[in-house]
RNA sequence: GCACCCUUAGCUUAGUGGUAAAGCGUUACAUUGACAUUGUAAAGACCGUAGGUUCGAUCCCUACAGGGUGCACCA
């Protein structure tokens, strides 16, 4: 391209010619690289795959900004470097956004049915799917776009199936009911990461429960009082449990309670998970709703009885109070209890209510049959390779989350009851199980492994009956199961040789065991070597005040304003400006220094260019020329001493992915020691007969090597500076030796 | 509740066992300069509060307060 150097730098006019440039060379691609050195090393970055519901956020541009330097610092290296980049079809919010829609018109996922809903979301995502891509190239994301991947793409989803057939074949897949986490509005399970939480007033009723005494062993003591947030969960109720520690309640154990409004009788038990200290001491024990309580069932061998419903309604359990949803049971118990006298008081009380992460709806649990991944080994395995080091998380506290998780893992919940995913390679057999409706077949607890069987592909004959067709089960995988595989699923075959294991992946710390812990046990599992060798978790970007970014709360701030505003160069300043390990409170100055700067090396530039003559420049610069600059004066000396400081600071810097104090540095060596004082100075020395050569050649060479060191960070502004330095150069900056 | 992190100039943040830097903002002066986005200089911080360790602490320790995060959720 040809700048007009007279004028200030122009990021609109640059920006999108230097892409398609880029994007023409091929360079992007590794296989592309002329790699002179024969013992090539591979850099290989993941992207954090974007949904493709997503639009490119603050979170992103630091993600991928980050990922970047990287990898355009590793390329001029010389290293055979490949980003490899992706989109996730994230099951859960990519539904939720389609059925959004439909609500708009009216519709339901119901009335369209599973098939012409699925059609739905594929025409969604090809229109929508690729906006964030190309929000990306926007960035100036040096990814290698050949390789882009969707996480439902045929090549992928054979790989999600036949890994589950793996987990499957080696025991560690099961089927089975569990009280799990259940979204209403969803209408799925999900697992435990998949929450949030959030602070309720709400009220702690104390209810009497009697206590049934014929041989009166316990004089004075007509009732227990338990108590409760959810009074209308204790129609499900199938014993109170006590601390057996707990002196007070010592005589209680193993008697019965008759549980009001049923009059069903039943145990008390004593339970260790039970604090003294909270309530009465005494609690309702109700396995089909509270998760906590489905594990002291399974201790105590105590019944589940279901009385809320998968829409969140009460069901025909409930009895009087069937159909009702939870609220209003809940205060038609409370008034019946008070009418029988059998409610002790209510307190108010701040709890909080765990919500789906996607919806926002209150999570009901409630018992039902899933699939799950036992964890145990698995975690095991991912917890020794970080502790090893053979994978290391910086910063470093981050690490002692992941080990949190990992040491206190429950099975992971796999199965979704969503139709947007990938459907479970589970076949069940018509005849066996005789039934051809699939809605009955997932949620039959008589089912066993004799109904079904587990294969990539449908059997062309069912292996059970030999004449059935099978049914294929309709549950989805969690889309952190696909994603888990995204380091090897995400390459092909034959690249799977040349670029696994990589070597980074950087994101925000929220999905560290949502995403990270997840691709190191698979990648041990089916590849026998970790994913990667560095996990850099970066701060999340708030906004000044320190408010969570967020669309629906109108605090969210589009990069793309800026990109569009002041350059993508000046919005990467920005991020990495702040990005400093510490959460960001966003200030938008930042944005107006890189803008700042852009120009100042646009002006810089133009300098050096016009004192040396124009065109004097020989790209690529020369070892030899760079080794013969003989300083003449103090001023030489100096910048060429502090040239080759900061040439090893910013190695150093990038290499730890400290990119904020690299910046800065860079920032400071080329705005003050080169601009404000060398560059001052060498007005004087060129106009001197005895100095000017030796300047001039000292401009060019601190110049090109600024260049050099600031391009991971600010790419357009000094490949375009870079371009117009020699004519007759077709050089790459991005290309050009470090 | 447990654990971890943060609290430094008006704002956003670096940083160090020997009283502190940057960007933006403010003030003065200079400059038509490679720079409509410049330079030089200045003002501005008893480095959250209270103790302790030390010859000496903003930096280490303890407690507290405020903000945040992770985990557990207590029913």
């Amino acid at each position: 391209m040809n700048a007009d150097f007279s004028k200030p730098y122009d990021p609109k006019a640059t920006e999108s010619m230097i892409y398609q440039q880029w994007l023409d060379s091929g360079y992007f691609n590794p296989d592309n690289l002329k790699i002179k050195n024969p013992k090539i090393q591979n850099y290989v970055v993941y992207m954090p795959l974007p949904n493709v519901t997503g639009t490119l956020h603050m979170g992103h541009a630091l993600d991928n900004t980050g990922s970047d330097i990287l990898v355009r610092y590793y390329r001029m290296k010389g290293f055979r470097t490949l980003w490899l980049p992706g989109t996730d079809h994230a099951g859960i919010a990519t539904q939720y956004k389609v059925e959004k829609e439909l609500r708009k018109e009216g519709a339901s996922r119901f009335e369209l049915g599973r098939e012409k809903f699925i059609e739905r979301v594929w025409k969604w995502k090809e229109e929508y799917g690729g906006i964030i891509i190309d929000q990306l190239k926007k960035l100036g994301a040096s990814a290698d776009w050949s390789r882009l991947r969707f996480t439902m793409d045929p090549d992928y989803t054979k790989d999600v199936l036949s890994a589950f057939v793996h987990y499957y074949e080696k025991g560690l897949i099961y089927r089975g009911e569990r009280t799990v986490n259940w979204c209403p509005r969803c209408g799925t399970s999900l697992s435990e990461l998949e929450l949030e939480h959030q602070e309720e007033k709400g009220s702690l009723w104390y209810i009497k429960y009697p206590l049934i005494d014929t041989k009166h062993e316990i004089p004075n003591t007509k009732y227990i009082i338990v108590a409760t947030t959810r009074p209308e969960t204790m129609l499900g109720d199938t014993a109170v449990a006590v601390n057996p520690n707990d002196k007070r309640y010592a005589k209680f154990i193993g008697k019965t309670i008759r549980l009001p409004l049923t009059n069903r009788e039943i145990p008390i038990v004593a339970d260790l998970k039970i604090d003294p200290g909270f309530g009465t001491g005494a609690v309702k024990v109700t396995p089909a709703h509270d998760i906590l309580d489905f594990e002291i069932g399974g201790r105590h061998k105590l019944a589940s009885i279901q009385v809320i419903d998968e829409r969140g309604k009460m069901n025909a359990n409930a009895g009087s109070y069937a159909g009702m949803k939870t609220e209003e049971a809940r205060k038609a118990i409370v008034e019946r209890l008070a009418s029988e006298g059998l409610l002790e008081k209510e307190e108010s009380y701040v709890h909080n209510i765990t919500i789906c992460y996607r919806c926002g709806h209150v999570i009901e649990p409630i018992p039902s049959m899933q699939w799950f991944l036992q964890m145990d080994k698995l975690a095991a395995n991912a917890l020794k390779t970080v502790q090893s080091g053979k994978v290391d998380i910086q910063p470093e506290n981050f690490q002692k989350i992941y080990f949190d998780w990992l040491e206190n893992i429950r099975d992971w919940t796999i199965s979704r009851q969503l139709w947007w995913g990938h459907q479970l390679p589970v076949w069940f057999c018509k005849n066996q199980t005789g039934s051809s409706n699939s809605q009955f077949l997932i949620s039959n607890k008589n089912l066993s492994a004799e109904d079904f069987v587990v294969s990539v592909e449908k059997p062309a004959t069912c292996p059970i009956c030999k004449n059935c067709d099978m049914i294929k089960s309709p549950d989805v995988l969690d889309t952190w199961f696909s994603s888990a595989l995204w380091p090897f699923a995400g390459l092909s075959e034959s690249d799977r040789k040349n670029y696994y294991p990589g070597n980074f992946v950087s994101n925000a710390r929220d999905i560290l065991n949502l995403w990270d812990a997840r691709m190191i046990f698979s990648g041990l599992e089916f590849m026998g070597k970790p994913p990667f060798q560095n996990v850099f978790v970066h701060g999340t970007i708030l906004t000044k005040d320190g408010k969570r970014m967020s669309k629906s709360l109108g605090t969210g701030i589009d990069p793309l304003k800026y990109i569009d505003q002041y350059g993508a160069d000046a919005t990467r300043f920005a991020v990495i400006w702040q990005a400093n390990g510490q959460d960001i409170h966003w200030d938008e100055a930042a944005v107006m220094a890189g803008r700042k700067f852009c120009n100042k090396i646009w002006n810089a530039s133009r300098f050096v260019l016009e004192r040396s003559g124009n065109s004097k420049f020989d790209l690529p610069l020369q070892t030899e020329t760079q080794n013969s600059l003989t300083p003449q004066t103090e001023a030489d000396k100096k910048i060429l001493a502090k040239l080759a400081e900061v040439k090893k600071q910013t190695e150093r810097y990038i290499e730890t992915f400290e990119f904020a104090k690299a910046l800065q540095n860079l920032y400071d060596f080329f705005w003050h020691d080169f601009c404000d004082i060398y560059l001052e100075e060498s007005k004087g020395q060129i106009a001197d007969e005895k100095t000017g050569s030796s300047t001039q050649a000292i401009l060019r060479n601190a110049l090109v090597e600024s260049l050099k060191m600031l391009h991971p960070f600010m790419p357009f502004v000094t490949e375009a500076v870079y371009q117009n330095l020699d004519e007759r150069s077709n050089q790459f900056l991005m290309t050009t030796e470090w």
